[in-house]
DNA sequence: CGGCGCGTAAGGTTTTTCCTCACAATGGCG
DNA sequence: CGCCATTGTGAGGAAAAACCTTACGCGCCG
């Protein structure tokens, strides 16, 4: 990082905490903490102030709490990454909190080892999380894949009546399909009426329903 | 597991990883290797034959490769858990295997020690990832929270006009959502009009496009 | 050979959309 | 205090799209 150490703020509202975490980084000699603050306004001051590399932050504190002050970081494009600590594997967080733009979750009761393991590795632009919070990602994301139902009776469609379908849960029309497919939008009619037979659905809403479930229209 | 031993199947289609991989899990005393297989249709008929608890598979192989073998082992609702290995850490296949149905991913670099946590964590239920794949993952979700534009100029609309779009975007007609909100069809329309001139915007697909980058449609 | 599935398309009726206009209530703001 | 922008509500009418029915060639399978 900028002139060989990496730079860190601590936030927490406990001294105590924050004690430790000085003492455990301390042993590391290219960690350096600069700063530190008790609240999430005291983050973003500090922040602005100290140019920081990371933020170790808690996630529970009573004025504005690390989610807060993460997303509020990221609206003001600072460069500090954030790394989340946390009293317990709070795994519901973990979602908005990456949403939020933090780099990294991490609970309090890890390895000193790991805390510096993940303060360079958010330093270095990496994104730290330890298993259980790989874990409650990596089940959200399985859900997602639930809809085996769907599915089958989406294969059942030709080729055609799939492109079709996944237009027009995009929104576009008959005639925007027809253009994007060289065909008239007659025949894109035709494909509606068909996929309407064969799914055994009759309005706009269920295309997109479908598409949803099937994750036909993420990116 | 059942009568202590947790019971493995292999999947590679390299004799000599297989009987890397063999040696590996042999020093664990609690791990037991009951079969072996070099392709993705040896591991579904493994599966349906020796009831394995979990099955550490190649992700590419030649005839069927892990996704695939994956997605018909959860087609079929084996019971193992999957473990996929990988010669070099391909983030972008994380996902769809995850979406397929798989419990873990190991790049077969990994250290001897991690092969046999990963088949303990996934035969007792747990996602195994490493923390390279655990980054492709938190990646993915932040990417989705990059549109702070389009937040911004939806939060200009009125409540009103923030309910339709969703509507919209949902795929009902401007009759179907007087329905539902208790107004004339007529009124959604002017709705409609306000948030095309407010947005700058033009088609359904547009509309769908927005509540995408927002996740309003998010089930 | 006669369906059957599939890609293609047209005709005609019914709905929806799209655009313009309208009006009352509300809430600043000079 | 009037004025004007904003918001919620709605109508009328032209234009577009959706919906339903019918049709035809083509390859395939019993």
């Amino acid at each position: 990082m900028r002139d060989g150490a990496i730079r860190v703020v601590l936030v927490d509202d406990h001294a105590v905490v924050r004690a430790g975490l000085k003492a455990v980084l301390g042993t590391a000699k290219d960690i350096e903490v600069i700063g530190e603050g008790s609240t999430g306004k005291d983050a973003i001051s500090l922040a602005e102030r100290l140019n920081p590399d990371v933020i170790v932050m808690d996630l529970s504190m009573g004025e504005m709490d690390g989610a807060e002050a993460t997303k509020e970081l990221v609206r003001k494009k600072a460069l500090a990454k954030v790394l989340i600590l946390t009293m317990h594997a709070e795994d519901s967080y973990l979602v908005p909190l990456l949403e939020a733009g933090a780099s990294g979750y991490l609970v309090k009761s890890a390895a000193d080892r790991e805390l510096i393991d993940a303060v360079r590795a958010v330093a270095h632009g990496d994104v730290y999380m330890q298993p259980s919070a790989a874990r409650a990602l990596a089940q959200r994301i399985q859900r997602r894949a639930e809809h085996a139902d769907e599915r089958t009776k989406f294969e059942k469609l030709t080729e055609r009546e799939q492109n079709v379908l996944k237009f027009v849960a995009r929104g576009y029309s008959a005639p925007e399909i027809g253009e994007k497919l060289f065909i008239s939008p007659k025949t894109v009619d035709t494909y509606k009426q068909r996929i309407n037979e064969k799914l055994g659905i009759a309005h706009r809403s269920d295309y997109v329903d479908f598409a949803l479930k099937l994750g036909l229209l993420a990116e």
